[in-house]
DNA sequence: CAGTGGTCTAGACCACCAT
DNA sequence: TGGTGGTCTAGACCACTGA
């Protein structure tokens, strides 16, 4: 077995059994070196395993984060905004914004989110129209602390774009959910779905700076036959 | 801009612009590393990040090999199996065949699996019950070739658990698709499906061998109540 | 300022592939 | 055998963090 595979494990085994706990940091590289006699190189190569299957988030001057562990967690990856997804259909698309307003995270919706209790939040709804037909429903929760100002005119365009270009944040990673779930008299009220449709695509996401602060919630409900995934998997990121 | 993201992106337009071609490698390495005078480790990271992505795959000994891209492709990641989902419901889980043949590649089926027309492949067609109910439909289509022995005992257990052990088949990469469809009487037939269910969750997949080889098609169709795709995803594999 | 991670180098040896 | 990628080392310098 390779050096750093077996670094990778033994890691890897001390945050699953709690020897490293979420929220702390790994002892740093220099230390993780000495311990296992190793190169840096080496100790560097199993930590980006552990980044890469989601276990850790590396911050520049102060370690490497362990990360909570939502559930258990496919080793996956994958960021999809909608200006990704407009491509799949070429850009007879539109977006309208049908709300935008401040709101204050109570438990129920602290456990949804991710976010904390009386965390104030810029609440932001969508819909997204491909050929004129509303197919997709957006609800964002951004959190104030980190995008204090937030209009229709941004919320038109892409606010990813806003965040990385005007606000300077660096996106990192996210936790996304897909499952399908029953029609709600809001998503008959506020998109052009189909007579027969019952059941529609919800995309939940929890998204992440690369200080590991969560500034994003986002759930997307699309229409059932306008959804497709497109997904470029590997086994082994070990064996790259 | 840091130096190997300069090579990545000098690469990837290469890639992109056809001077690299789907199927032929790239120059080697050590002939990278003169073109762009940085060290090899630089060019490494740079092919790393090429990998990762999902335009290349590294083949010892031969070189990086370019592969084909299939239309747009998300900078995403994970392979998904049963026996993973499994751990998403508990153990409480089994698996009947309802059907194991050989068939020949006709032209629809080769459009459909991405393997030549008049291969020679097994047909495996099996459910999973999940609680004493039917609510996984899976069909495989394995090349001979790669896989020549296949029986029901095998296809009980994880097939994946045989490849790997027995076949000392090494699985590098995937592409998957995820969309919904409309029920099939095939579905109805072999799975318990509520009664009011008119969707079911596609997953079909392309698996390839670390010499980039396919070898397996697969669909995965789930009763829609029953699916859950948890996904782990990072912004800029570059970053990290 | 000291400590952390991020980038880059030059060189070594190994495993694998083709010839 | 020579060329390829895979692993590992020791050291350098930079960028960022926090006291």
């Amino acid at each position: 077995m390779k050096n750093y595979e077996v670094i990778y494990q033994a890691i890897e085994s001390g945050i699953l059994k709690g020897v490293y706990e979420a929220g702390a940091y790994l002892p740093s590289e220099n230390k993780l070196r000495q311990t296992y006699h190793v190169s840096r190189d080496t100790i560097r190569k199993a930590l980006s395993l552990l980044t890469a299957n989601g276990y850790i988030q590396k911050i520049q001057g102060k370690g490497s984060l362990v990360l909570k562990r939502e559930q258990l967690r496919f080793p996956v990856s994958g960021l999809t905004s909608y200006k990704e997804l407009q491509n799949s259909y070429g850009y007879d698309s539109s977006t309208d914004v049908v709300s935008l307003k401040k709101i204050i995270i109570d438990k129920k919706m602290a456990d949804v989110t991710g976010f904390e209790i009386s965390s104030v939040c810029w609440e932001l709804i969508r819909t997204r129209a491909i050929d004129q037909k509303k197919v997709i429903l957006d609800k964002d929760i951004l959190l104030t602390a980190i995008v204090p100002e937030m209009d229709t005119e941004i919320a038109k365009d892409s606010i990813y774009r806003y965040f990385e270009n005007q606000l300077n944040l660096n996106i990192a990673f996210a936790e996304k959910e897909i499952t399908i779930d029953a029609l709600t008299n809001e998503d008959r009220d506020l998109l052009d779905l189909n007579q027969h449709d019952i059941n529609i695509v919800s995309v939940k996401s929890r998204v992440f700076t690369s200080d590991a602060r969560q500034f994003q919630y986002t759930e997307s409900r699309h229409q059932v036959d306008k959804f497709r995934f497109f997904d470029f998997a590997r086994r082994h990121p070990s064996t790259m």
